[in-house]
DNA sequence: AACCAGGTCGTGA
DNA sequence: TCACGACATGGT
């Protein structure tokens, strides 16, 4: 991989186990916009960035160095070798050889905690669309002006301190509906120091998760996608509506299955890449199979 | 017009 | 412990 300057972008060539369309659209952020093929905007940690995707080369508009080492290298989880953690996953089992090669260029994002946990209780019975636009009206409405490469305006998603000082009848009208207070008793705890990242990174995975479902409207499954995507804890096995059909599918003849069985058998099954694994058959179950 | 969506909470057995 | 309805909103 070669990374460079030329006028006012960064060039990065021969990437690898690297599809931006499959890394955006797998389900795991939800604040960005597509603006032609292997083209979007890119909205993390109060910046925007313009990308685009040719072959095995990026071009990141408008950016320099410093924010790639600092900010994209880290997002994107560079420094990662994704083809050993594809044959450690497929080793472990080779059932889900499909699923790793229809979507190879899946990579796990580094994402902002607080956005994180505020995005994943959003995402509770929605549709991924839907939680796009909700991520987006509180942005709009409670963020940061940003300008994008081109002149455009973006709003960052908004930060602790900002949200935490939002009426539940201003929540309500980005269209949240019934989690409103959720997201405020998370914006509470994360404010008051109950629940920090620091915390967080500290405790072993099982307090941790003990310590996000503390906050109201938080479970099993939004603390697990917290951990995994904005906890860099890629041992974490979120187990939704989808995970639950292609696991029972695969592993329990199509039985009635318990989420938290089907997560422990998994955690058994893949261990530390148990995140991955997850990542690549729940966007493989979600855009092939159940039609 | 029901039914479902990257679920969680409160309730009652 | 476990099953089940309620919960906003928008799309089939």
């Amino acid at each position: 991989m070669k990374v460079y300057a030329k006028d006012n972008n960064i060039i990065i060539e021969e990437v690898q186990d690297f599809v931006l369309s499959q890394i955006l659209e797998c389900g795991q952020c939800f604040h960005f916009d597509k603006t032609a093929h292997e083209e979007y905007d890119i909205l993390a940690f109060d910046r925007v960035l313009h990308i685009k995707q040719v072959d095995n080369s990026l071009i990141l508009y408008a950016t320099n160095l410093e924010d790639y080492e600092n900010i994209w290298r880290i997002y994107f989880d560079m420094e990662n070798d994704y083809g050993n953690i594809k044959n450690q996953i497929a080793e472990a089992d080779s059932l889900l050889l499909p699923a790793i090669n229809d979507k190879q260029g899946i990579r796990l994002l580094n994402q902002d905690f607080f956005e994180t946990l505020i995005s994943f209780i959003i995402s509770q019975n929605k549709q991924i669309p839907q939680i796009k636009q909700c991520v987006k009206n509180i942005s709009h409405k409670f963020g940061k002006e940003i300008i994008g490469y081109n002149g455009g305006i973006f709003y960052s998603f908004p930060d602790v301190e900002t949200l935490n000082s939002v009426s539940e009848e201003e929540l309500r009208e980005c269209k949240v509906g019934f989690r409103a207070p959720y997201i405020k008793s998370a914006c509470k705890a994360v404010y008051d120091g109950t629940v920090t990242k620091e915390k967080l990174d500290r405790l072993g995975i099982e307090d941790a998760r003990e310590l996000l479902m503390t906050i109201k409207g938080v479970g099993e499954k939004v603390a697990n996608c917290v951990l995994l995507f904005g906890l860099g804890r890629r041992e974490a096995f979120p187990v939704d509506v989808w995970m639950k059909r292609i696991m029972e599918q695969m592993y329990f003849g199509g039985k009635d299955t318990k989420k938290c069985d089907i997560e422990t058998f998994a955690n058994h099954k893949f261990g530390a890449f148990s995140g991955y694994a997850q990542q690549y058959l729940f966007d493989y179950a979600r855009t092939n199979l159940f039609k």
